[in-house]
DNA sequence: TATAAAATCCGTGGAAACACCTATTTCCCC
DNA sequence: GGGGAAATAGGTGTTTCCACGGATTTTATA
């Protein structure tokens, strides 16, 4: 088995390190390393690697839009993002733009072999710490949410959850067995305690507070 | 080491399940058991376990309500789900209300022991099969998603990031050199082939389609 | 090149949302 | 018992959204 790799950064030391932590491992081949998107992309022109180690911050284009283009183009190029970032909305952008595996650069030399192997599999690859981080990320939204959100009043935390759940103020009103002024008054109130600039953005607070899937 | 241990769950066969599964076990005490929600909350007045074991659908209350009542009143409950419902939801749902462990009915007993003790000493536990589909329900978002969706066109889906963006119709006819009229042109078809019923609508839909956090 | 799909634009009208303002009642807490 | 927040409701007006028609031009593609 043999793995042709390569790598994307713009930081020298990155690639430097990634070459030495693959040189006892002659199994996997760095095949060419860039510094920027540009060169990337004409270098995939003439050669296709197994794998693509790619960053996230690049001086030209963002690693985001790379991997969305080198996904759609070549297909067969499994990509394994290589990046210092660990907030979970990097991992789902990148992950949801055609990448197999998410290695944070201070990993060791063993994970990143492992990484790269699993991910030439076809097989996904994505720290673990990561992936407990993104976890919590989703199961615990309620704690800092609506109820530690003490700027809401009970009836405003009601109103809020019938507007996510697609309700329109006349509704809200009979539902609610209130007068429709009364409805404004809650939004009005709503839209300047949250600091939303209109509906699109209340409904996104409050599915960030966990009130809607 | 001794866990004293409640069951509340609509299901007579559930509780004669857990029961004989714990009998092995003489650490863990199966010290109550209840098969509704007001029988479990008169219950709790008098005595309170270190471990409730938790169904979600039960004929009177939700075990949502309840876990979050109980989280609220009794904090020094740990709670562990204890459900036949993998969706995730499901899972956010109770552990945002103050569940510390999530666990599926059709679980061994070695597992469900195992647990109940971490849950006992405050550390979470969710069934690792839960785990990872939570983890690609929110990564492969993208997958079934707005390029699978071909019913957008181009420009739709333009207009449809900027809306979810909290750009305004005429916000979005000056950014992207078009008539308001074509804006709205856009957002018709969006609400329609999207399904949506309004505005709120369509942004729960474009979130889900990973459009934004 | 013919045809379909996409993208552009308009008129009209009503519903909903949002922004100001004021005001009363209720209820909790010091 | 008085102060303050919450909930209630109204007036007025503007903006945005949405729905019902329609139309033309551009683009892709078979």
């Amino acid at each position: 088995m043999l793995i042709r790799a390569t790598i994307v950064d713009n930081h020298p030391m990155t690639i430097h390190g990634v070459q030495t932590m693959l040189a006892p491992y002659p199994h996997i081949q760095l095949s060419a390393t860039y510094t920027s998107g540009k060169a990337l992309l004409a270098g995939l022109e003439r050669e296709q690697p197994d794998v693509l180690l790619l960053d996230i911050m690049l001086p030209d284009t963002s690693g985001k839009e790379l991997a969305e283009t080198i996904s759609a183009n070549w297909p067969g190029i499994r990509i394994l993002a290589l990046t210092s970032l660990d907030a979970p909305s990097h991992v789902k952008g990148m992950m949801r733009r055609g990448c197999t595996g998410y290695l944070l650069k201070d990993t060791d030399a063993p994970t990143l072999v492992y990484a790269i192997e699993q991910v030439y599999e076809g097989k996904e690859f994505i720290e673990p710490s990561i992936k407990e981080q993104i976890l919590q990320n989703v199961l615990r939204l309620k704690k800092n949410s609506i109820d530690n959100t003490p700027k809401l009043t009970q009836r405003e935390k009601e109103v809020l959850t019938l507007i996510v759940q697609e309700y329109t103020s006349p509704e809200i009103a009979d539902k609610l067995f209130i007068s429709l002024r009364t409805v404004e008054a809650h939004r009005c109130s709503l839209l300047q305690k949250l600091d939303a600039k209109n509906l699109v953005a209340l409904v996104k607070i409050a599915m960030q507070m966990g009130l809607a899937e």
